[in-house]
RNA sequence: UAAGUCUGCAAGAUGAUCGCUGUGGGUUUACCCCCAUGGAGGAAAGUCCGAACACCAGAGAGCAGGAUGCUCCAUAACGUGGAGUCACGGUGACGUGGGGAAAGUGCAACAGAAAGCAAACCGCCGCUUUGCGGUAAGGGUGAAACGGUGCGGUAAGAGCGCACCAGUUCCCUGGGUGACCAGGGAAGCUAUGUAAACCCCAUCCGGUGCAAGACCAAAUAGGGAAGCGAUUGAGGGCUGCUCGUCCGAUGCUUUCGGGUAGGUCGCUGGAGGUAUCUGGCAACAGAUAUCCAAGAUGAAUGAUCAUCACUUUAUUUUGCGAUAAAGUACAGAAUUCGGCUUAUUGCAGACUUAUGCC
RNA sequence: CGGGGCGUAGCGCAGUCUGGCAGCGCACUUGGUUUGGGACCAAGGUGUCGCAGGUUCGAAUCCUGCCGCCCCGA
């Protein structure tokens, strides 16, 4: 049962941790999400994530609902997602009005490329 | 049946699993963990008004600036609401609007003779006829041209006179708390529009906003005070310790205060909700009973599945119905209330108009 | 939680305060010039003035409510 919690310590909550991220600067793309990602931690097993969704991508409850999906897919895949990094998941403009499942698919093409990347 | 007007209601339901978050309890130094229970709206939105609350400023009054503007009532307050009143729009249900133009100033393009204490282009009339005078009936311009119709009157005309009508101001009577309404009389013969132009009158307004404000407070660098210390070495580094050696005076130690990162409080029980009764046409107020119903902070309230409900489409059926698929608006609390405005799905009721039938 | 600015022709901007003709530059079209092109000369087209109501005889301009974009403060 624990394996599936998500908690506050597994995000990232502070504006410079944000701003570190941005200065490394690892992108990878997918259709509908932007991934900037640092090195990895090797004191933690598993990164922390932040979710970056503008004001472009539509109002609040368009914006809100991207989120939850986010950390929705992260809980459910955590165990899949050890090799990965501290990350900022940016959501594209593209990505409102689009369902659950097609969210959730670019997301697991995201954080495939990010860990293919990783083993180079 | 169609088109419309007004008012009200709802905002899919239930269950399971995995999560997020508030509160209470258990356990614990504390975290973790376990149990119970709560977790978006009618607009939570825009931030357009009004307040509460907090801090700052302030003797009182005024000016400037801003807001509001028929009347009465409601309210903590309002630019809000209720009831009325007048005007305008609509066949109608109904809707929209409201101080002052007879204090002063400004503006009214083009056209037109003339756009406001009048004036004479054409026309009409008179005379002593290269012109002068009278005239506002008629012409045409314009959004707007100084009451309308008729009769009298006149050289031609004119409220110049009269009748009726319309409008203005004043007075009286009656009704109404009042805006105002109804009736009667007088004056004068007419007074353009614009105040969402300046302005005048009346009423209201100190400023900033929960990132208000209060508290705790790391590292680093300043500041105040006290103590130690000046080559006779305070203190520190090299080391487990001693010796030794090196650094060493804008120094070291203690303490006080401000205060950043960060954290805690403010933070949800209130001009509160629901029901009944009483007063009031109503808005609303009062009494009694009962209930406690979100509190996040890179910011919770979600995901998946099942069943049912509603809508649409397709297939099948004479039909009822059945099956399948898709869909179920606008939209997310951020200190809290009262309104306004805007976005938006469905349903119900009352009423109006038109047509048809009985 | 507050404050400010902008929206006018394909692009960049005037005009808004003080209401009455919607303009300027570049670009575009046509013609001339040249062997041809550029440059140059001449002529021309152009707009729901962000949207919707209202005030006025008349609104890009005044008033009210919305929409979009940009910026600033705590």
């Amino acid at each position: 049962m624990a394996e599936y919690k998500f908690e506050k310590s597994r995000r990232l909550l502070k504006r410079h941790d944000f701003l570190k991220l941005a200065d490394i600067g690892n992108v990878s793309h997918s259709k509908y999400f932007l991934g900037i990602y640092g090195k990895k931690n090797k004191n933690s097993d598993l990164g922390r994530i932040g979710i970056t969704v503008s004001k472009k991508v539509g109002n609040s409850v368009e914006r809100n609902r991207i989120k939850r999906l986010v950390r929705e897919y992260w809980r459910l895949n955590k165990h899949s997602l050890q090799s990965i990094p501290d990350i900022n998941i940016i959501a594209k403009k593209s990505a409102s009005s689009q369902d659950s499942k097609e969210i959730f698919k670019s997301l697991f093409i995201l954080f495939k490329k990010i860990g293919e990347s990783k083993n180079d």
